[in-house]
Order: C-alpha cells, then structure tokens, then sequence
RNA sequence: CGGGCUAUAGCGCAGUCUGGUAGCGCGUCCGUCUGGGGGACGGAAGGUCGCAGGUUCAAAUCCUGCUAGCCCGACCA
C-alpha cells in the first residue's frame, strides 16, 4: 500500500476522551473512530488488524474440528423467556421492539439461539461431539463504556458451543478448547494465561479466563511465577486425544492463578513467597462448561444408543476479538507509539523514502516496494511529501515491526536500512538483502 | 446508578467570571527555500460557539430546559 493513496488519518495530538495508551494510539493511528459511547467505526488500518486476528482464531477453531457458522445480531426475546434469562440478564442487555410490537434484542451472547438451532435438528448421539462457533458483533449495553475498544458496547466476539453426550466428552471439548485458545493467543503474540474464573450470569461450574498482563488491565490477578515461565511453543496436537489435552490443560492450570473474583488468601499463601505475584490483566476470553443447563431449559436432547433421551452437555467459549487489540496494544508499545507482533501487523514492513521526488530514491523505493509485494511482506510505503521526522514519527506511531529506511547518502553506497521497531536495531544492507530478510521473516 | 466535569475550525485549546464584529497552536491547501527524527518564510481556506427557548439595543458569554461525551466509584467479554 502507498500511504498516499491509503486512508489513514494519522493524528498527532490526543483527541480529549482517551485516557489509557491502547485507546490513545489506537485514534492517532488512524485504526478507530468513536460512533457514539462505547461503540466505534474500523478505519481500513484497523479493520485490516481486526481481519487478521479473526483470520488466526477461525485457523486455530478449525484445526480443532470446530465449524465456523454465523448467527444473527438481533435475536427473539421469546427464546430468551424460554431460558429464563431474559429477565436475569438485566440493563446490559439491548432490548428493542419492532413494527409488530414484538419484543427484540441485539444479542449479547449466544446460548439460547444456538440451542435452539441444535434442538431443532437434533435427535442421535451420533451426531455428537460437535462444536460450532462465529465471530459476531454482540452488545451489551455497559453503564459505563471506557477505554475504547476494551470495554465498548458493541464488540467483535468469537463464540463457540460445543455439545457432547456425556459430561466426560464435554470435559474432553472444555480441555480442547483450553488448548486452542493457549495456541490462539501465542499466535497473536501475547502470553495469556488461563486463570480460574468465575461463573457470571452464563453460569457453570468449570470455567476459565485468559489474561494478558498489563498494567492498565482491569482485573487484580494473582499467580504462581511459575505460570508465566509456561510456553505453548506450537505444539503437535491430537486434539481428539483425551489425554493429551487433559495433560495439556493440568500443565497450564495446576499453577495458582486466580482474579479477584475467586481469589483465595489461604491458598495463595502457600505459594513460595517469591513466587508470588500480584498484578493487573485485560481478560481476552473465558471457556465454560455448564452441564445441562441450557439443554434442560431449551429441550435440547438426543436418543442415546439405548433408545433413552437425554439432554446433551453443553459448553460455551468466547474471545473477545476486538478486545483483543486493545491488550495486544497495552502490552507492546512505547512512547513513541504501537509496536505489532509480526503476527499481527497491518503491514509487515514500512518504506521510507527520505527524499520523495529524487529519482533515485524513487526508482529504489519503487523496486523495494515491488519486491517486497512479490515476496509477501506487505509493505507499507511512505511515498508522501514530508520531512523524514514526520515519516519517521507516522512509522513508529503505527507500529509496523520493521522499517526500511532508503535514503541518498546510503544509496551512494548500495545500503538501505532495515530498522526493528521494537529496539530501533539497525542494519545497513543492500536492498535486495533487506527484501530476502523480509521474506524469510514472513515466509 | 451515585459523585465530578466538558461541549468554541479536522485535532488540542483560549475567550465565558466582567455581554459589544470569534482567536491561538497543530493539521489542511498554494508558493518558495529546505531535506536523515514532526524545518523556515509568505499566502489561503475552514466556525449557525452542542440543541431549543428566554433576558437584552446587543449573547460563545447571563437564565431555563434538553442532548451528547468524558472522568471517579459501584457493575461487566
């Protein structure tokens, strides 16, 4: 992309509302605009970032055998009566009417309908285990939206059910789940761990939640060092294999690690003291496992293989994915703006042209640019008319982890300059080594 | 939902107390010089001062009502 012909409307004040960095950077850098409290527009650069962390959870969800599908925003109260939370669940949810005076709501997960939708075709065992999620925009009417796309109303939100005969199969899909979302968030870049967690109105008795450590996170969490030395490292995974993900799940969570929701003095306390650690996590997603509550509520059964019908075991997952950039932005910046992972990069490099309109310059970013779209990399090409500060300082507020610098003195020499966001590293090199090294580290 | 606050040009702000022809910085557009970390100079465009009503010869400014947004707390993916 040529930032010229590109949309992305760089700030370089801090609009008024925004209070903690991710919101900050993510107005300057032109990724979100505020629509109205708590709910925003994707500006291309965002929305290309957005893509690419639905693209990495639809990968992982798939390699585990669970089918993407999508549901509707808007959503009959009446199955929400069914279930019984269409009063439990309170001022969050959006309620709205239509011409005919039936009673709506703008979903703000997605349980009943799901359940409805398995109900209405189910019948065997057979055709269990199954597993079905979407990544769909939900609302939940927030007293009080901050902090930009962490806690907005309206959110980007995998979620995903499965549905299992026996409540060992279910435990079996809860471990699965808990193993594809450690290899989902490793993918982005970002260490999350799972900690023991509370219910909430969903409800159930086993449930996660993920936490990325930040500062700026609005949850206490309390953990065993021990937790955070854990690594996935993109494991060779079986996920129908039962004991490997049970091993998996025990390793990742024998460790304390709690919020404060289910945080236990007592227990913490046993812990090495030096191993204790008190700090603050954004939450990026949570799985449940909640038996038969929904199944019983909605008449959500099958005929086993003795003739018998039972309610199915259900489980329910989520990430928040919009959420999602917010942490990875909390957790990887500095002063100077963004840094991406790789992984998640709008773009995978920048070029900076230092002298637009010498044609040298030109010719050589011209070629870079080419080589560098031809390889992959996905580069981002500063082309407009500033001073090299300005491109330097639009490179760094935008965070993209790797920056080719061509400008005359070095091209007298044959070198361009390959620059690393995250520690401003730099190496001169010929062009065509700067491209090798871009496609090798995208390849 | 309790408490606090804000609304003036695309963004950041001053002007409001004490009513009298709406300003600054950045950004944008044009030109010249410049050219390796937000450069200099010259020129230009851009605002029903959140909305509605009221007081007044005169309202961004005073009064009333409304709307939107932000912060702290309680609550939440």
């Amino acid at each position: 992309m040529r930032l010229s012909r590109y949309f992305l409307p760089i700030l370089k004040e801090t609009p008024a509302e925004a209070q903690i960095v991710s919101h900050r950077l993510m107005l300057r850098a032109g990724m979100i605009k505020q629509a109205s409290a708590g709910i925003y527009s994707w500006l291309p650069m965002g929305f290309k970032v957005l893509r690419k962390l639905e693209n990495i959870v639809h990968e992982e969800q798939q390699r585990a055998g669970h089918h993407p599908m999508l549901m509707p925003t808007l959503q009959s109260a009446d199955l929400w009566r069914e279930s019984g939370r269409y009063d439990d669940y309170g001022e969050e949810m959006l309620r709205i009417t239509d011409r005919h005076g039936r009673d709506m709501l703008y979903g703000p997960t997605n349980e009943e309908l799901i359940t409805d939708i398995f109900r209405s075709y189910g019948g065997s065992y057979k055709q269990l285990p199954l597993t079905v999620y979407h990544i769909q925009w939900k609302f939940r009417d927030e007293v009080r939206p901050r902090f930009g796309v962490m806690r907005g109303r309206e959110f980007l939100m995998k979620d995903g059910y499965n549905f299992d005969l026996t409540k060992e199969d279910a435990l079996h899909s809860y471990n699965r789940h808990l193993v594809t979302y450690l290899r989902t968030y490793e993918r982005m870049g970002l260490k999350a761990i799972p900690m023991r967690a509370d219910g909430g109105p969903i409800g159930g008795d086993y449930t996660h939640e993920f936490l990325v450590l930040a500062e700026t996170g609005e949850s206490e969490v309390f953990y065993d060092s021990a937790v955070t030395d854990l690594s996935f490292d993109d494991r060779d995974i079986d996920y129908n294999d039962k004991a490997q993900c049970g091993a998996i799940l025990e390793e990742f969570t024998s460790k304390y690690a709690r919020t404060d929701e289910t945080h236990e003095e007592a227990l913490f306390n046993e812990i090495p003291e030096e191993r204790r650690m008190t700090a603050r996590g954004i939450e990026v997603g949570q799985i449940f496992y909640f038996g038969t509550k929904y199944s019983d509520a909605l008449g959500a059964t099958v005929t086993d293989g003795e003739g018998n019908k039972t309610a199915v075991h259900m489980g329910s997952h989520g990430i928040g994915v919009s959420r999602l950039i917010g942490a990875i932005i909390e957790a990887s910046h500095d002063d100077k703006g963004i840094i991406w992972p790789e992984q998640v990069t709008p773009f995978g490099a920048g070029i900076v042209n230092l002298r637009q309109g010498d044609d040298a310059t030109d010719a050589a970013c011209e070629d870079l640019y080419a080589k560098l779209t031809a390889a992959g990399v996905d580069p981002l090409y500063d082309d407009r008319e500033e001073r090299a500060g300005g491109k330097f300082a639009s490179m760094d507020l935008i965070g993209l982890p790797w920056r080719i610098t061509v400008g005359p003195r070095g091209l007298k020499e044959g070198k361009v300059e390959l620059t690393r966001r995250k520690d401003g590293e730099t190496i001169e090199m010929s062009p065509d080594d700067a491209v090798a090294r871009l496609a090798e580290i995208y390849g």
